[in-house]
DNA sequence: TAAATATACTTGATTATTCAAGTATTAATT
DNA sequence: AATTAATACTTGAATAATCAAGTATATTTA
């Protein structure tokens, strides 16, 4: 009768919490601006990409999601001007994703409420429980 | 022009990584077992109440899933008998939910591959490490 | 004790996401 | 150069999950 071992637990217990914490995050975020976690993760990937714009295949990747799911997020999005398409991919294939103006600001007021949720949710958490954690996530085989 | 700060970076992360964690689980369970990440979850969670039942509300709490998302995924595992019914409750307003005998094998013969999974990706993650995630995660205000 | 409120659950409609298949293009192989 | 294989992306069909509304029951309040 085998029984699950600590690293599983493990595995449930961040499975739960990260639930739980991305359901803090998206109510956070939805209300004042409009946003789930998710679509502000994308924002932050395209802010920090050169030239505000990506590959959409390399940010499904980044977001651990299907090429697929990408395009069906992103249209939504790109309908209410967060995004939009760039232009001149060498290879044709190549369709690049960029944020726009109304993207960055909304990105930027998002930042803000983020911060002050996090900072809520994290207020018994030490600096170096934080480096710690990121520490082990970056060790797990991912 | 607010920027993030280390704790809203630190969810971001964990978000991204979890999802890639639940990828991997999802992947070994689902080719041998049938089952994903999250029906695991359930039926851990059911072994290890009293008498192997819960209530569907306590359920969606300790999953992070709303009472509706209970109902709509245990009607296919009920199906497939991984879990029954279970009766006699005082309040005729709750159904409580119950393990089969077939639910706990199919849960232990998970269990092993879900801990050699996680032994896996956890490699070169101390226990030490280990113990920081959950006591980290525990402080947090979720 | 009657009425109002709260709780547990289900269901219809909607949204999110996936998979499998298909298209277009590029890269590799022969 | 022609064929084969691989990559980037989209789309139809299916699955998962949510919310809002509804039902039934229990608890609180007046």
């Amino acid at each position: 009768m085998n029984t699950i071992n600590k690293n599983s637990e493990t595995a449930i217990t961040l499975w739960v919490k990260t639930a739980s914490l991305t359901r803090k995050m998206d109510a956070s975020l939805a209300s004042v601006h409009g946003i789930g976690f998710l679509e502000y993760i994308v924002l932050h990937r395209l802010i920090n990409a050169p030239g505000n714009a990506m590959r959409r295949i390399d940010l499904a990747n980044a977001i651990c999601r299907t090429a697929s799911g990408v395009t069906r997020m992103l249209s939504p999005m790109e309908k209410i001007g967060l995004v939009e398409k760039a232009d001149n991919p060498r290879d044709a294939r190549v369709s690049r994703i960029k944020i726009t103006k109304t993207g960055e600001e909304i990105y930027h007021d998002a930042t803000n409420s983020l911060n002050e949720k996090s900072n809520q949710v994290m207020t018994h958490v030490s600096e170096k429980q934080i480096e710690g954690i990121i520490v082990s996530l970056d060790h797990m085989n991912l």
